[in-house]
DNA sequence: CCTGTCTGCCC
DNA sequence: ATTCTGC
DNA sequence: GCAGAATGGGCAGACAGG
């Protein structure tokens, strides 16, 4: 006992050896569980009133830093429904709570919320995984960390894991109780640390919070370090309920005092609804245009969220939310969606997303989908952009673009696979292997103007008369305004031929030709072969393994292990795993292994050469087999046997064949 | 110094 | 990336 | 149709560990 307590004190505690009391505590039963269900009734009360307002409980003094446990009460109060508005309102009123007592901590309780530590574009990484996490969770309970790995398989969810195995109970712990802040700043530490060791170091930080941690807290800071909080929460509804936040507490009127003390009381709740998707849509933009809570939160303290757009503008050098764009099944689906407004088609490359910015100080920065900073990676591009924008007034500029592999000798695209083997940070031009090419599609701003409200036809042009091309280095994408839907059709299956993956059809003029941000728009549609019944090989393959399913696939299989037929050796060659495949019967043994006897027939968009997989290993590569890129569950093929599945050597001819209209040789890409 | 594992991030 | 599901 | 949560192949880079 005497190691127990004491453990918590010196943080991180030493290895320990002591044998584990077995703690026969039932996480669902303390008395903290008490309190929650008062707190849960408190905002279901004010979730059915439609607002979320404050919570009833608080524990903690003006000023102070906001408990852990408030932040960990709530969540516990989310998991308790599934419904939408009320998982919003229970984080509006926990919010608002913070909003009123301690602002300063609103944005450390929203980036814990989404498992972050800092805005994408500022590449600080949490470093915490599954491993490091069974570690801390081993350390935590004194078990080995095989027994937390087994606990996980079973139970589903490694929070749970951390909850059930906890040591000391005691809720009267000698540690300090967590605050926001202070949980925080563990991520944040933890994030920082690198170089040797930075393992164990990462895996006590981490050990201090689960020991620090009472009740619940230690399921929460677990899903918080997986980044995965599984309640149906995620940033989108966060976002809402921030902005619900301020419509309830907005700033004082001008620059007075201090955050109004009482919500507006002649809201209706009507009006508050109204109120609150106005304050969401605001944010949305904002958070669009300026991805960073750190700043847009201290602009929500201090303005109108009316003002937000205009105060958070559009800037050179901070990334985009870029536009993202739904598949579409063929191209009678895309003339009936987009009816008779004019469309254009462009290719879709099968390359990387790439947003390049020209600032006025002649910098280049480069963001990619998800607006990581990957300026360094690309250091021809950096070198590029000045001959782009030569001449031209261009003083800066942001491009949506698509960066694609190509043979620098032919400027022939090169598979996707080729791409991503280029090195990606501090990369130098001199040491650069593989070659690209930018495509260029959109422009999001010119000399410091959004254009993101102009049509799109006006962008296109704006883009093709300010840029330049250079061959083989920076191109306009290749695209039509067709008339019909044959020109589609035909203009689609020349994009197939030039190596693309299809097309991008987008709306040309009018609002829906705008530049939506992030995912508030299907304005945008995809069409790929592969969603297109019948323009795709399919591969009926064996089914011979599975993996135990975590969370909502608890107890059922997560994902399959699938095999084609070698006739000549009679033996099944593994091509891929398979996760959407609608969990059949199945016994509840974890990661088996199945005599090859089921059949699925599996489409998938291409082909790969594989580290993983064994089928035709050695023989279209010497060390590689080829695997199914988005393997996806057509339908089970119950009159075909085991030996009647694909065989190794139709994966084979269906690989040479792709590549041969891929890059017109099956040039090896491990040479040299 | 080499190899395997983990993590994050492309698709 | 793709897919399924609850709202 | 949105949001959320399951799941895929595969790469570089950073460490851990021999």
């Amino acid at each position: 006992m005497a190691g127990a307590l004491q453990a918590p004190r010196s943080c991180p505690p030493k290895e320990e050896k002591e044998e584990e009391e077995e703690d026969q505590e039932q996480p669902e039963g303390g008395k903290e569980q008490r309190v929650s269900e008062e707190e849960g009734r408190a905002s279901a009360g004010a979730a059915e009133g439609g607002r979320g307002d404050e919570d009833v409980h608080v524990e903690w003094k003006e000023g102070e830093p906001v408990p852990f446990s408030h932040l960990s009460s709530t969540l516990d109060r989310v998991q308790g429904t599934s419904k939408r508005l009320e998982i919003i309102s229970i984080v509006t009123a926990a919010l608002s709570t913070v909003r009123r007592l301690t602002p300063d901590d609103l944005v450390p309780f929203v980036y814990i919320m989404l498992g972050r530590v800092a805005p994408p574009f500022k590449g600080l990484e949490l470093g915490v995984g599954d491993s490091v996490l069974v570690q801390a969770i081993a350390a935590a309970s004194g078990h080995e960390t095989s027994k937390i790995k087994e606990e996980y398989k079973k139970v589903g969810d490694l929070g749970q894991v951390a909850v059930a195995t906890r040591r000391n109970q005691l809720s009267l712990s000698p540690v300090r109780a967590l605050t926001v802040r202070s949980v925080f700043e563990a991520m944040k530490s933890a994030a920082a640390i690198e170089g040797s060791e930075s393992v164990k170091q990462r895996r006590d930080i981490i050990l201090c919070l689960l020991v620090a941690a009472r009740g619940n807290e230690s399921l929460w800071i677990t899903r918080i370090l997986q980044g995965k909080l599984r309640v149906g929460l995620a940033e989108p509804s966060v976002i809402s309920a921030l902005a619900a936040t301020f419509v309830l507490h907005p700033p004082a009127s001008s620059s007075s005092s201090f955050p109004s003390p009482l919500p507006p009381p002649s809201l209706s709740p009507e009006e508050f609804k109204k109120e609150s998707s106005i304050a969401t849509e605001a944010l949305k933009e904002a958070l669009a245009q300026q991805p960073c809570y750190e700043t847009v939160v201290p602009i929500l303290l201090e303005h109108s969220y009316q003002q937000l757009p205009v105060l958070c503008p559009l800037t050179p050098g901070v990334p985009v939310k870029p536009m993202l764009a739904h598949p579409s099944r063929g191209v009678s689906e895309v003339t009936k969606r987009f009816g008779n407004k004019t469309v254009t088609c462009e290719y879709k490359y099968d390359g990387e997303r790439s947003q390049i910015h020209w600032l006025e100080d002649q910098k280049v920065k480069v963001f990619s989908r998800n607006s990581e900073d990957t300026t360094g990676k690309f250091p021809d591009i950096v070198e590029l952009l000045p001959k782009i924008v030569e001449g031209g007034g261009v003083k800066s500029a942001i491009l949506d673009c698509e960066v694609v592999a190509v043979e620098r000798a032919t400027n022939r695209i090169l598979p996707f696979q080729i791409l991503s083997t280029r090195a990606r940070k501090n990369v130098q031009l001199s040491s650069l292997k593989v070659d690209v090419c930018v495509f260029a599609f959109d422009i999001l701003l010119l000399n410091g103007e959004s254009l993101m409200r102009r049509p799109l036809i006006e962008r296109r042009q704006i883009l093709r008369q300010n840029l330049r091309e250079v061959e083989g280095r920076f191109k306009f994408v290749s695209s039509i305004d067709p008339t019909s839907p044959e020109d589609m059709e035909e203009f689609f299956q020349v994009a197939l031929q030039d190596s693309c993956e299809g097309l991008m059809i987008k709306s040309l003029e009018g609002e829906p030709s705008q530049y939506a941000p992030d995912k508030r728009s299907r304005e945008w549609l995809k069409l790929k072969k592969d969603y297109i019944e019948g323009m795709v090989d399919t591969f009926d393959l064996v089914v011979v393994g599975a993996w135990q399913g975590r969370g909502k696939r608890t107890g059922v299989y997560g994902a399959f292990l699938l095999a084609c037929y070698n006739s000549e050796t009679d033996e099944f060659e593994t091509v891929c795993k398979l996760g959407n495949a609608k969990v059949p019967e199945g016994p509840n043994q974890p990661d088996v292994w199945f005599d090859p006897s089921t059949v699925w027939e599996i489409s998938a968009a291409d082909l790969s050469l594989s580290p993983q997989h064994t089928a035709c290993y050695g023989v279209v590569h010497a060390s590689r087999g080829i695997a199914l890129r988005f393997p996806r569950f057509v339908r089970e093929r119950e009159e075909k046997g085991a030996s009647q599945a694909t065989t190794s050597q139709q994966v084979k001819e269906i690989f040479s064949q792709q590549r041969n209209v891929q890059s017109g040789e099956e040039s090896d890409a491990s040479t040299s």
